[in-house]
DNA sequence: CCGGATCTGA
DNA sequence: TCAGATCCGG
């Protein structure tokens, strides 16, 4: 038996549009712990992990540990079906191969509930090495969406470079070239509103924008996101959920780290 | 040496709106006077002028006369990644065959450099001799810009007629035909919603409405448009860039004046 | 001036 | 169906 009540449910539909575009089926995990997912993209480019902790959620009930395998769009789908500020409980019976979403209206006049076929997914539980970073950039979640967008206009790659200073976003595509420089910056009116740049040795790291682009719509779920950087490992971009948990996005970097090397 | 310092940057942005639809490549001219524009539409039919004066920078360094093709395309791409409110400072160095955007955020915070190949492009700058007009008339820029976007729905062409009552606007089309007169208005409560006609005799004029539409994406920079008219004679439609210049679009009249002549 | 929502075109 | 542009509200 399975029962998870989310006073919040709004967080679960920004969840769930910030996994989608990558990610098209997923097992969810459920244990005593909480309510997780880790899924590779659908081209095993990139990673995403999400956890939402027992904690965060108003009630949380899970006899054994569940693995749901699940189509997002399906789920998103019936999420898109919840008001913004419903109240979501997921619900599941031992064995059953159904889940059911419902959604209570805060005055408790509307109740609905979806039920959703499960799926069978052969997961590949990766387990995530926990990882020295050589720089770690914390920043406004919407300033860094608003560089990936621009980025991507100019060219298909960015090289994140960091250094005491600061963070370089630098393209190059066709039509010319790109650098962004975010300079460190405590010295702000709101905390999240910072830019902070944590770093042992400087780094400078190439990614394709296609998934930076797709990261970021996780940029509803918190105001401020965190790039974790090192040579040779995948960089880790983190959405912090506020009580509950996060969502986790891992790229390689691309090898041909030398903007001269590459080709056409 | 090539430094053009603007701190209204949005404006920039807003010149290449409006222009890029008509004109896809083209010279800007760099001289001591100021930062300036001048090409045919793509069809050679129409012709924009644009001029900004150097008084208008904050900083502005022109060593010596330059002309630097750009594909308009391109440097709007790069205008985007601008902020609303940033600082932009166009840099070129002599003999050099690129041209440096920078954008400055009003905290100095991000920092953002973007480097453009510039193109050689056949110059066919045109004396345009300053000219008398039968009819000039000021109105507000949206209320231009609507009436040609309603016309258009209706027909593929213009009559614009002037007496001293007020100016009309005509079309006809498969579907019907359409009269929209402005009255000469200057009991308003601002300045720039006025209708002010200057009239040395009565003028009638057919345009195409397609090139009227693409001039109409000058909207944002200026409240008021100035339309200028003399049988024989290219309209203009001015729009002036406050404390800085103008942007001015040629187009000659149909010769086919007399509405019951159209084909079709 | 920015963010959200909505509406429209591809 | 999705992404872009525009409009409106904070």
């Amino acid at each position: 038996m399975l029962e998870l009540r989310l006073v919040q449910g709004s967080l679960l539909k920004k969840v769930l549009e910030a996994i989608k575009e990558l990610v098209t089926d997923a097992n969810f995990d459920c244990s005593a712990t909480g309510f997780s997912l880790q899924a590779m993209d659908s081209s095993h480019v990139a990673l995403v992990a999400l956890l939402l902790r027992s904690e965060g959620f108003e009630h949380y009930r899970c006899d054994r540990n569940l693995s749901m395998g699940m189509n997002l769009n399906n789920v998103s789908k019936m999420l898109k079906c919840a008001g913004n500020d419903d109240i979501i409980t997921l619900k599941a019976d031992d064995g059953s191969d159904t889940i059911t979403f419902m959604f209570e209206s805060p005055n408790q006049d509307k109740i609905a509930d979806f039920e959703m076929k499960l799926m069978d997914i052969d997961s590949e539980h990766l387990g995530i090495p926990e990882a020295e970073y050589h720089a770690i950039v914390k920043m406004p979640s919407t300033e860094f969406a608003r560089i990936c967008k621009d980025l991507s206009s100019i060219g298909d790659t960015v090289v994140i470079s960091v250094t005491k200073e600061g963070v370089k976003f630098s393209t190059r595509g066709d039509i010319g070239t790109a650098n962004i420089v975010c300079r460190q910056n405590t010295t702000v009116d709101k905390p999240e509103e910072a830019t902070i740049i944590e770093m042992q040795e400087p780094v400078s790291l190439t990614f394709a924008l296609r998934y930076m682009n797709s990261f970021t719509k996780a940029t509803p779920l918190s105001s401020t996101v965190t790039i974790s950087l090192s040579s040779e490992l995948p960089v880790v971009v983190e959405y912090k959920i506020a009580d509950m948990g996060y969502i986790r996005y891992y790229l390689a970097p691309k090898i041909e780290d030398d903007e001269d090397m590459k080709p056409e």
